[in-house]
DNA sequence: CTATTCTTGTAACTCATTGTAACACGGTCG
DNA sequence: CGACCGTGTTACAATGAGTTACAAGAATAG
């Protein structure tokens, strides 16, 4: 459900290259989009810091840090859905890109018409309130009082205590807190975990989450938060979750 | 009507070429789908008034009735997220089928595991958050002082104890509340909880009744909310309901 | 560069849930 | 009154989940 105001989405474009940048930027313009575009990761991450990025339309070769990388990165704090450009064809690159959790793939050279296309299929999707796809908002998640800062990697508990956390209850715990009041897979939250996370096989998920339970879960033997769906997997009910 | 989150998610796959099918389905029950695969249109209607559907494979090229029309039609009355496959690869085609609401499009012949990786995209970003767009009367169901948040898997006594129960006496009571004060034929309780819970045979209704009522009833010898109807099958029978 | 500590995958064990069978109870119909 | 049928209940086994323990690997300190 979207309250917001009609407003222009706002596309962020990542490439090397100036023409194809420029062109691209302009054809969209064209489709009523809003349209930034820049031309490496460094650029890119201010950009997500000023703006509210809707979309990220981002090449798999750049200068620095590469495509890959970024959207592994990306995918970790936020669900800014992202579109990668590469022009290597192998079909590899195609499922890598998948895998790190990028929401559509295209060849290069591509056809604007066809990327337009599938850029509204995503946001399509996609659409959700913009405290989900917020930079600065995303990094931080609250719920019943407890704080996790995804980028300073701390927790917060209701008594302003700040605890001790690995990587891996923090990636989870995010992941769960993105994904609040839906029953996930052991299967599903290994997904969203890939590359953030060595992927094992499915009982680690089991012993993480009894990890975070026991630092989160007053009583350990009825959990308030993270509950069990037999069969089913993992639900994690927070009376509110926002921003 | 069904309101929860499914358990496993359920492929409906549309294909005319039987091998193709059943390779496909093999390989997506192994990694923990549900599936059900038929040949054309008609079957996918049925297939459609018959199961809680989360995403449609959908091959173009299909006899009788055309992948194109079917994916609009589709697309006309429901959300379900569609993904195309088609044995041309021209590239008009890809772009058609996406403008014609498809969320993603495969050439074919295709890897199964980009397949499985583009389902997985596909999923992960049409699942949101049902507590944003879900109806939220249902989640709480209150009766006679009791209450029944299905989403955080909690009953509350009258008395205000939170009670301990599992999932199935949960799914239970809360498919009996949604159907209060009408007879329900352990068949059709089944029915409901398809999915939900091992589908095993009748009696293992009765024996979730048993445990429900010893929660539930303070007298277990009459039973005021849990009724049964001899050669019926059972009711629920509260003074009030309220969603 | 090595030692120590922290994290996390894996296995083994325990506990909880639920399907299934067996039996008990009670009403119904002949 | 007695055999039968449907339901309630007890008991048990199978399966899944929680947890403890440990070892391998990564990170950190010295």
């Amino acid at each position: 459900m979207n309250f917001q105001p009609e407003k222009l989405e706002h596309l962020l474009i990542v490439d090397d290259d100036r023409e194809i940048r420029d062109l691209m930027a302009r054809y969209f313009k064209r489709h009523g989009y809003r349209v930034t575009a820049v031309e490496d990761g460094r650029e890119m991450k201010r950009a997500l810091d000023n703006w509210s990025i809707d979309l990220i339309v981002l090449d798999l070769m750049l200068p620095g840090e590469d495509g890959l990388t970024l959207c592994r990165d990306l995918r970790a704090r936020s669900k800014i859905p992202v579109i990668m450009l590469t022009a290597m064809g192998e079909e590899m690159d195609r499922i890598v890109g998948l895998e790190v959790g990028a929401d559509d793939y295209l060849p290069k050279p591509c056809n604007p018409r066809e990327l337009l296309a599938r850029i509204r299929a995503v946001l399509r999707r996609t659409h959700e309130p913009s405290w989900l796809s917020g930079d600065q908002r995303m990094t931080v998640l609250r719920f019943e009082g407890w704080e996790l800062d995804t980028r300073r990697r701390e927790l917060k508990a209701p008594d302003g205590q700040i605890m001790d956390m690995s990587i891996g209850e923090l990636e989870l715990l995010s992941v769960l807190a993105r994904n609040a009041q839906r029953v996930m897979t052991r299967d599903q939250i290994l997904d969203c975990l890939k590359g953030r996370w060595m992927q094992p096989f499915e009982r680690s998920v089991d012993m993480q989450i009894s990890r975070l339970r026991k630092k989160m879960e007053p009583d350990a033997t009825s959990p308030t938060m993270i509950k069990t769906v037999r069969n089913g997997g993992y639900v994690f009910t927070p009376s509110v979750t926002v921003e």
